[in-house]
DNA sequence: AATGAATGAGATTTCATTCAT
DNA sequence: TATGAATGAAATCTCATTCAT
């Protein structure tokens, strides 16, 4: 009757499970991982509250898949910026790609990405291993970036590199997530990191 | 029986009330202020849950006090900082002042001082007028104050003055709640700043 | 493609439903008609929930099906105990073999046995006619039986045969169920019903 | 306005706690420890299903604090019953004694005392330690009640006690459980076990 | 000023059942 | 024959709130 699917389709169960997560990281994304509700949710994705269970074993695991899928995807493309640099590439410049490639994480990924906000006050990493590890990934390699950073002269060199990252990662996450053009956001973090003249 | 209280002692009833709202921040901090729920509270302040609506009118009022609270006490700290300095004082040095106070409100105010972060997020704000003026207002503040150090030609003049002002707050938020040491943000912040030089 | 099965030869179909129906009672045997979930049986038949439907109309059937079952073999080696005795037999003789029937029944009933405790607080029974039938006949073969020892004189007399039905059965019910080795519990029960000799 | 209580009279509370063991006592004599609902026990306690929770901690702790008190109970019934005979008493008027005690705690009990049947199938006890530990306790009284009888020639000596416990309480749970005259199933048991002639 | 007791609304979760494939 | 996916009803539990004491 019905042609037969494209291989390599998403099946049925496939697409239900991205409408959840999609709904899910939208409800995340307006009352945070606490504030969010099955039900909620699962009226966003139309479906019955009850169905959810036919693809995440409880609330909990529906919200890390979330917050680790928005980590994971930040990465990504973090890490794609970077090696996509003409190698070997100078620190300041792996820099500048990373500040830009965090900013495009947020636009790109909207409501996945207020995940990298880690803010410190919902406990929910406590209760999420999975996204717990993506996230230390993520902050180490930036580590790393601003430790190069340092190195080179970039950066002022007596601080305790997280910190730094932290203000960074921070200052993005804060101007990115309220909504400032990101043109604006990278133009003036570049220049309070002296990055300007590329 | 018992000798009279001096006169301005807090009664036997402010003692309570402080208790609730010292208690209610922790679990803000800990929680986010939609997983805060009113017998952790209650439990916290060794009080009935039933008891707490003899001191705030509902769980939000509460939740709203603290969060006001927490503004409230770092924009007095802020603008403590500020006049402190002598008029008239430079715009950098006003700058300086203020990044060095907003990490001691964050210090001081310990479990009050997470509202600040104003998470996009939390769509608390939108139920709690009260919180959202006092915020707004402390970010007016400080977009002056960012404002004017683009006039003075400290900071880039092109960008925002929002903008701006997301990054350096956002940054000092994410370092100081992270509990980094405050003198490693400060310096890192004010060398970003281009303040190192006094 | 594959050799035609022998005649007689149970079907696929008929294998999966005994699965059924064996993990059915394994469910029942530990958890009580009650505490038995589709979910629960179907994992332990290596089927999926829904494909239970194929085999039986609803979870009270598959259930009422076990109970049936186990009562109605009961009944099959009681019988056959019975009529293998050389007739005529006396009342004591019948007894005796009644007594060990029922507890090999018990024993080679394992998972299905269960049911012939008939513990009077689930109501199962009310909705599940033909359970209910199968057991009122098993019970009134025991009466019967119990009967005519009180004629022959080897029971007492005065006592509605009922209640001693109930006391033969509760006690070998309960010693069999909780694994004491069966030949102890006739041998005792013989004992207290003066059969010992045979 | 209104007179004050008695000393010692129960409290609201105990009140109400009372109401609701007795309601999920009359639930799980009716339907078995896991084919009761909560709602059903709230319902014929006249609460609504969330008041519950004030008073037990969950579901399965009121249910263990029924099946608890219910074995509780009956063992106080017994050691009033053996201890008020006139020491010394010789092992076969002790169990006597216990025989009547077994039978009137079902009888007084009524819907508490399903629980000492301990059919093998309801799992409860795993999960229920403190029940689990008094049925213990009341099965090793018995236990003990049982051996002394063998010990004095009353009760075949060459069988373990344990079966000869299971036998006997069996008996007189499913005689007694299922409505028969008491009267009747004690002189049953007590002709059965040789102890008529008291 | 605080507690004990209860409610009602809603949350998460379970589960028997259905149906298209 | 059996599975994947979904539903709707009910179950357990949480929680803000009320009110008498």
């Amino acid at each position: 009757m019905s042609s037969p699917p494209p291989a390599n389709a998403p099946s049925k169960g496939d697409r239900t499970r991205r409408r959840l997560l999609d709904a899910a990281a939208a409800e995340i994304a307006r009352r945070g991982p606490d504030g969010t509700s099955l039900a909620a949710v699962a009226r966003r994705a139309e479906l019955k509250a009850g169905s959810v269970y036919f693809h995440f074993d409880s609330r909990d695991h529906l919200i890390e898949a979330v917050l680790e899928e928005g980590v994971r995807e930040s990465l990504r493309i973090l890490d794609d910026a970077v090696s996509a640099l003409a190698a070997p590439s100078a620190a300041p410049e792996r820099l500048r790609a990373a500040v830009r490639a965090h900013l495009r994480a947020i636009e790109e990924l909207s409501d996945y990405a207020m995940v990298v906000l880690a803010p410190p006050f919902h406990t929910a990493g406590d209760r999420m291993p999975v996204y717990r590890d993506a996230l230390r990934t993520y902050l180490a390699r930036w580590t790393e970036l601003i430790s190069d950073a340092q190195d080179a002269g970039v950066l002022p060199g007596g601080t305790d590199p997280r910190s730094l990252r932290d203000l960074v990662l921070g200052g993005l996450n804060a101007s990115g997530l309220a909504g400032r053009p990101v043109a604006d956001t990278a133009r003036a973090m570049e220049s309070l990191l002296g990055l300007d003249d590329g």
